[in-house]
DNA sequence: CTGTTAGCGCATTCAA
DNA sequence: TTGAATGCGCTAACAG
């Protein structure tokens, strides 16, 4: 009777025995078939398939190689709320593009937000690491690096020693604020988390320096100016902060801001998605875009052509891409990626 | 000066030189460090420290052990597409939590539908194999087959030496279409592809045994028996095929339906995204529901609750435990999942 | 608690 | 075109 352990995995050498063929002629076969005369090669393939040898062992071909080919993509605190994200799905099909034209694979390294987390990183058999945008104080990011592979930060923080790929998320909201304000005189955000414990509030005047996100520092940076060019204080502006990047959350901050005793005359949220909650709570509330309420997203989604939207235009697509071929090491470490303010319907100018 | 290749990789031996121990001291300390003494541990991390090792190899690991402590997800021909379905998105969400709980890895295998995804299934560094439902001619299962590692196939097909984890789809339809078609004179069914084409269509009559992908096949099937339960002919029941799983697609496919001679009165979806979009084209006709059409979704997802829609509940969440757990030849091969009718507003009963 | 031996399966190097 | 030797970096099994 078979032992419950299964049988015995089917090694190069066995076929090679098999063949009557040296190791090497079998080798050959599977890695450079153009090397083995077609007599050798098929009877390496015939002992192969009588014995079921499933090809080269990938964990011995990448010890020998000193290659796994493959790279590992680092997706934040919660699997699912990075797939639900149709950003950080365009990003992670960039870099699918890139892994497949290499012949590379994508190992997606989910973040549970445990200590086991840099577990994970360390025991990953990977040869670079593209890591998801996160806070400044993600313990995560001093495991990526201790790994010593090519590696690259999406969005921020810049880690000495990584690359970093983005917009400058300062400039643009500065463009897209200003566009947003243009005309107002009681301004509102609708923001990220300003801190991993993602807890939700409408705050006066948020402390910038405190936020631990570089990226939602750095819109938020952008859109204080915006705010004081147009001759309004930032203490006066409110931010409405949303634990989620998503639309239902997003209508309900739009929505208390607007039941507020001074409520807000422009609407500059972070995403399309919030942007898009944000617009039905104004409708809800019987209010006209934008003569009575503008409003700006960001990245230009699809429902940010549906809607109307004033956007800030970015391809997360080809940035995943940027960040792939850093994580090869087959490019310039770090790169700022283009992007673009479209004016549409939802705001005044 | 240094070598443009960088530095060698720092070994487990190097830091047993330098700490003046053995290796399997050094060893040791990263994998039992309860059976090292605390003097020995310390000289070792601090050599490490000293030289940068990054910690055990894990090709090397994974060599050694016989075992990567990973397992892989085959996702189907577009990776973005299956991280736009909300359902994949909570089945790899399943996966993860098995995975994270064992301490293994997972790797997701983007499947482009070319030629080298079997060379991408062959180089797969993993465990296990879970394969998301697809095609029964999909080449991609011989090859997942042919690795000769614990495999499951999650829906359908259902293939020798391979586990299986899914719902009895032809019974839940028949369940849930049977409540859409109550009362009913002339009912549909939006569909997702009959074959791997993906071509969009309406087709009176579908010949169910042609269909190549079995969930969709047990499904028509199901459907096909409703509508013979209620003294409908097969072939009167018109099929509009969508090429994707969106609302999008669904509300043009319905819409074209209700503007035919002969209208729907009852629409079975296939997913709940496409019943929306299938609700939004009856709003925007001007019919009532359940009324002058019934709708009914599948999946229970949230916003099955929030348009009322009457649903096949099931947890994709556990099925991709189940998957997992079979993955990681833990349990029983196969597995058929619970499921439930959720009876809401958009049917007539 | 620590060390020695051995070899996981493969592909690079060099020789034939 | 083929083959022999070697070792990638690590850890199970055992001995001390």
């Amino acid at each position: 009777m078979e032992s419950s352990a299964g049988p015995r995995r089917v090694t190069l050498a066995q076929v090679a025995e098999l063949a009557g063929v040296s190791v090497m002629t079998a080798s050959y076969t599977y890695n450079r078939p153009s090397r083995v005369s077609d007599q050798a090669r098929s009877k390496v393939l015939a002992a192969a398939a009588r014995l079921g040898y499933a090809g080269p062992d990938p964990s011995a071909r990448s010890l020998r190689r000193g290659s796994t080919r493959t790279l590992g993509v680092v997706m934040g605190e919660h699997l699912s709320y990075a797939f639900e994200d149709p950003e950080a799905v365009s990003f992670l099909a960039g870099i699918a593009d890139i892994c497949a034209g290499h012949g590379y694979g994508m190992t997606i390294l989910p973040i549970t937000g445990a200590a086991d987390d840099v577990q994970r990183i360390k025991s990953a058999a990977v040869d670079g690491f593209i890591v998801w945008t996160t806070s400044d104080d993600d313990p995560v990011l001093a495991a990526v690096r201790a790994m010593r592979r090519p590696a690259v930060v999406h969005g921020g923080p810049a880690v000495q020693g990584m690359g970093l790929v983005g917009i400058d998320d300062r400039a643009a909201a500065h463009a897209v604020g200003t566009v947003a304000f243009a005309g107002a005189e009681r301004p509102a955000i609708v923001s990220f988390p300003l801190s991993r414990d993602r807890t939700s509030a409408i705050v006066g005047g948020a402390d910038i320096t405190e936020v631990l996100f570089p990226v939602t520092r750095e819109r938020l940076e952008g859109y204080r100016r915006a705010a004081e060019d147009a001759g309004i204080a930032w203490r006066d502006v409110p931010v409405a902060v949303c634990a989620r990047n998503d639309a239902a959350e997003a209508e309900r901050a739009a929505a208390a801001l607007l039941a507020s005793a001074e409520p807000p005359d422009a609407i500059a949220a972070m995403s399309d998605q919030q942007a898009a909650g944000v617009v039905h709570a104004i409708r809800a509330a019987g209010r006209a875009i934008p003569e009575e309420v503008a409003v700006t997203g960001w990245d230009d989604a699809a429902v940010a052509a549906r809607l109307g939207l004033t956007t800030v235009a970015q391809s997360l697509r080809d940035q995943g891409a940027a960040c792939a071929h850093a994580a090869l090491g087959r490019e310039p470490d770090s790169r700022t990626a283009p992007w673009s303010i479209v004016r549409r319907a939802s705001t005044r100018r």
